[in-house]
Parts: structure tokens; sequence; C-alpha cells
DNA sequence: TTGTCTCAAGCAAACATTATCCTTCCTGCA
DNA sequence: TGCAGGAAGGATAATGTTTGCTTGAGACAA
């Protein structure tokens, strides 16, 4: 079932292939008359251009790369939605790569997208969100860079001018922290991910900026990391719990940990928010489906893949693009925070 | 920034394309002393051989297209990771489209997907997860299939042979209800999804039967379909609860609504499952993490995407296919559902 | 009639590869 | 010395498009 080509349609209309091509593309006048005859062949055989051979000329594919760590995370399913969203606009379409954080998987990938000649790259999480990464991975990058436009969203490359799009993460946390503080909370904990990444380090340092700036003391005891699924939520809860002095309320890196932690604080008999307050960070849908619903900050993550997309194609055209961008987060108030009952 | 090319690395190694390309593909000898000059050049300009040139030839582009309707729902990117894990031994990648449903876009995506010649198309959800749909909108799938592999992952297109990989979710459903009933359960409610969908009929059907077969009444009353969204779990939970006469467990057509009906109910003033029990369907990550930790069936997504591929490569390589593999799904017993304690 | 202009359509190159068919050069053997 | 045979590598066609240049045919004016 061989595919038919822009040939076969030239024979049997008894044109050029110039001709056909010039009816599929409205690149030039065609008589009336034969653009019928040959548009009847194009329905009648169902054919469609090889966009291998087109983009062999054209030099684009219309294809966008997407790297990410993890898929079943859904962040990132709302990241590429909003990628999917804005890249109607200029009819590109993805292929998708789930690294698993493994940064073998990246280089693999980031090989694949060359070969494959994408128009460009969105990398989301792994290398580029450790706070240090070794020289060689950054150099990697760098220079797929140098022939594929590539952005990199809510992550950096230590000492590279690579394009980024980003939350800020740092305000973000500022806004859950004085929210507490604002609630009445004076003892309050942390709950982060993997500390070497970026996210967990930016966070740290606005929770700790944000107590010292009001006054309050920084309790080590308090401030937990790990990683940044549910079952790490739960575990570190847990160890909070255990603590003889504990604190009244808990900001936590991500909503997957602070739904775990609510789960956890469930089982040691304790209200949430009557007995301790949570604010999670993400907004993922989940959050407001989730008892109690979560308050949390959004990072707007439909917004990041817009925009990242928007800043590609910016790059796609030579046009001049701002380094950076960065997006303002939201602090979402639901019902996992409250005003603090009574000192513990 | 030109992608340098085979030529450039002949040109500068002396020798004709040919050879570099023998050096690439290890089709044919090449003397060691030129070997080496070659691979140092395409290490020093990072060369990538063009893959678009290549498929033009070849007639394979390494692309498996997947066409689904919401990378939101959680179900998916599992399906996804699924079909990821086993495509990594054939070394597919994947040009992931969501429609949100509509199937113009469906078909937008079939033609691009044709047009860039992905060597086959995996479809989940959208006009093959309908109970009946235009003829039109059928054979405009058969057409893709002819040209291209596709296989259809959980749904059917009525009166066509196409390739399938389904969950056997009639006798998902059927363990469900049994569950419920020797839980001492005998007013039952069904809170469905779209019920246009062949997954809402089939699950309906399979309840019905079940009842009827353990000599129970089915009592429509306690039947109520409207979308798969956990509000609209909320939703139709709150109807089953403002009758005079409420079931004391409920069986949803997914997790979603089933997380959405426990929400309700606790609103509601009711305990799950002390005071109600409610079984869900998929098994999404989350259904463990949820207060109470929800009983449902899983449907093995990863499972489901990894013979997806599985069977594609086999209509890839012309091999012979099972024109439907089903699997089995299973009970995963957790917190929601109890005992009855005593009828309302 | 001739020259000019315009519209429609053809020709052929270009794109980056791979596959096929050749050529050249060496080595060993009679 | 002649020659077979194999290793190494070159030349070229082929893949399916697009596109710049060219050509041919009318139309129309001088």
């Amino acid at each position: 079932m061989r595919q038919i080509t822009i040939y076969d349609i030239a024979n049997e209309a008894k044109v050029s292939v110039a001709t056909v091509s010039r009816v599929l593309n409205g690149t030039a006048p065609v008589k009336v008359s034969t653009r019928a005859k040959i548009e009847a062949l194009i329905q009648k055989y169902q054919f469609q251009p090889n966009a291998m051979a087109r983009s062999l000329l054209s030099k684009e594919t219309g294809i966008i790369g997407v790297i990410l760590p993890d898929l079943t995370n859904p962040f990132f399913p709302e990241v590429f939605a909003g990628a999917e969203l804005e890249a109607q606009e200029s009819g590109h379409t993805f292929l998708l790569c789930n690294t698993m954080g493994l940064y073998t998987k990246e280089s693999e990938y980031l090989n694949i997208m060359q070969e494959k000649r994408v128009d460009g790259i969105i990398f989301l999480g792994g290398r580029i969100n450790l706070k240090d990464c070794e020289p060689h991975l950054v150099q990697e990058v760098v220079d797929h860079a140098n022939k594929i436009p590539i952005v990199l969203v809510n992550g950096n490359l230590r000492n590279t001018e690579l394009t980024r799009v980003v939350t800020d993460e740092y305000a973000g946390t500022v806004f859950a922290v004085r929210h507490l503080i604002e609630l009445g909370h004076t003892q309050i904990g942390f709950i982060g991910g993997e500390s070497h990444t970026t996210t967990t380090s930016i966070k740290l340092r606005a929770f700790r900026k944000t107590l010292r700036d009001e006054g309050l003391p920084v309790k080590e005891d308090w401030i937990l990391t790990d990683s940044f699924s549910m079952e790490s939520g739960r575990q570190l809860m847990q160890k909070l719990l255990e603590l003889s002095e504990k604190p009244t309320a808990v900001c936590c890196v991500n909503d997957f940990t602070a739904i775990g932690a609510i789960k956890t604080a469930g089982e040691y008999g304790l209200k949430v928010p009557d007995d301790i307050s949570i604010v999670g960070f993400d907004d993922i849908p989940l959050a407001h489906h989730v008892i109690p619903e979560l308050t949390t900050v959004s990072q707007q993550a439909s917004e990041l893949g817009q925009t990242a997309v928007k800043v590609l194609r910016q790059m796609m055209n030579k046009g001049k693009v701002k380094k950076l961008t960065s997006l303002e987060p939201q602090l979402i108030i639901r019902q996992s925070t409250a005003p603090i009952k009574s000192p513990l």
C-alpha cells in the first residue's frame, strides 16, 4: 500500500509536478480548469504531501520537542496543554519525551531531537532544575542550543545565557509564608523536595528570609527535605509530628507533598486546618478536590507552557527575545489554612 | 548557524559522502585510518545526520503518533508512560496530540500524522469511545488505517475491523459490584460519565446484569450519568443523597467521579466507608493518596500502553496481529468500601 | 505583421541521505 | 608475468518536494 506522491497526481492529471505543487500551496496562479482536475485527483486518492520531503527544503519540521521528567506529575500535563494551546496558532505539534529524571535519557532525547530537526525544544526539569550540574552536562545542552532554539522552563544552567521562562518561586513562597504569619502562626515548618534542586533551594531561601524579616526564629529541626512525591510528604510530616515541639503550620514545596502531609496529619489525629495549617505550591487541579481543599500558590502552569512556546517562536523567527521571562504566582486561599487556635 | 551535512564532513575528510555514510551506518568496511579521521570530524562538528533525508529513503520515521483526549486526566499519562517504556526497545519516539475531545482536532491531527509519515498511530478516547459515531467520522479513520497502522485503545469503531487493545471493562465492573454485594450491600447506585460513550454503556450493562444475576432489584433512580469529571461526581452524588431513599453503596464509572462523590458524601455528613461505600475505576495514582484510600478496579494503564506499542510494532512488521487484545482488570480493595452497617 | 506583455505551466536544480553499481588497488598464487 | 579476488572507496541514482528560470500561447497595440 505505497503512499502516493505528487508524481502520481501529476501523471494522471497530465501536468508537471510543479503545477500540482502550486495547487497545493497556492504559490502561483493555476488555470481554474486544471486546478479543478488536480483537486479532484487529490481528493480521490486522499493525497497528503510528504512532510519529510517538504522539510528537507524548507528546513522546518513544524515540530517542537518537549523534554520533561515525569508526565505522571499533573503539573507537567498542564504546562503541556498550555503549550499546545499556544502552538495551534503556528500549527506546531509536539514530540514528547519523558526522561524519568535520568540525565542519560535527556541526552539521548536531545540527540534524537536534533536528528529529527525539530524547530525548537522546551526543556522542563531534570538537569536544569539542579542547583549545580556537572560541566559536561551543561556544555551538552549549550551545544544543542547553538543549533536549535531551546527554552528552559522553571530551571537554569549556571554560567550560560540560555533563554528561560520561570515562575517567580521566591515571590510565591513569600506569599505563602506571609499568609501563615498573618493567620497568627509563629511556629512554621518546611517540607521540601530533593535538596539539590533549584526549586527546593529557592523556596527554602525565601522561607528563611521571610521568617527573619518578620522577626521569627528559623528552627532548623522543622526544615526537612527529601523528594517531591506524596509519599515523601507523608514521611516528612511524620517526622515533624514525632518531634517534642511541633510546628503549627507547614509550608510545602509542592501540592503533592502537601497532600501527603495532610494525609499523615489525619492519621495522627490532627484536623487540618483546625489543629495545623498546611500550604502547598503549584495549584494542580486536584488541589481543590481534596479534603480539605488545599491553600496553595498557583504556578499558572498553562501560562508557563504558552509563554514558552511564544518565546520559542520568537527565537525561531530570529527575533529579539528576553533572556528571562518571569511569571508572577498567586496565592490561592482555600481550606487547609486557618487562624491559629492555641499554641501547642 | 547552518546545520552541517554529510558533505561537509566528506569534504574536510577528503573522501566521498558514500564513505561517511558507511562509517555512520557500518554498511561496508572502511579502513581503520579513514574511519578514525571521519569519526574525529563527526565529533568535532557534533554532526548528526538529518533524519528527514534518511526517512525519505527508508520510509520510516521512528515516530509513533498518539492521539488522546486529555492529558490532564491522569489515566492517559500513565498509558503514555507504558507506551514509552515499550517503545524504548525499538527506539521510537512520540508525537503527542491532545484533542480535548473535539472531533475536528482528531481529524486534523490524523492528517498531520499522515503528512509526517509516522510509523503508526495509537488512538485513545474521542470518537472511538462513542457508542455510535457518524459514518463519515468512522470512514475517515478507516481511510487513514489503510495507509498507516492504527491501534485503538479502549474503544471501538462499529462495523470496522480495526485492531484494538482494551481493558475488559465489563469484567471489571462485575468485580466491583460483586464486591459490594459480598459486603452485604443490596441498595447500590451507579454514577456514570457521558451516557453516549462505550465506557459508560459497557459498565452500566455489567452493573445491571450483575444485580439481576444476584437477584437484586435495579433501581433506575439510582443510576445517574453526566460526565467523567470530579465535578460531575460531586453533582451526581448530591442528587443521590437528596433522594428520599438512598443507596448504601455507589459504583462509579471512574476514580475522578468517585473522588468527587466521596467529597460530597463528606459534605452531607456521611462517613465513607462507615455510612456509605464507594468504589471507583481506573486506579489512578491518586487513588491511594486520597482520604479514605479508594477501593477501585485497576485498568493497568501502563500495560495498556505497552501492549498497544507491541501490537503496533507487529503491524509495522507486517506480522499477524490479533484483532482484539483484552486485558484483565483487577479489583483493588482499599478503604472506601466496608460491610454494611445498617440499612438507612 | 510584428513586438510586447501576461498568464499558465514546464524543466531542472536543490535538499541530505542511502543504496547500488563501479573502479582502483593490492595481495597471493600459479 | 599474468590474473583472480577481495578490500576500499568513488559516482550516481533515487527519495518527494519546492522554486527560480524558462517557454509557449494568446491578447493586444502599433
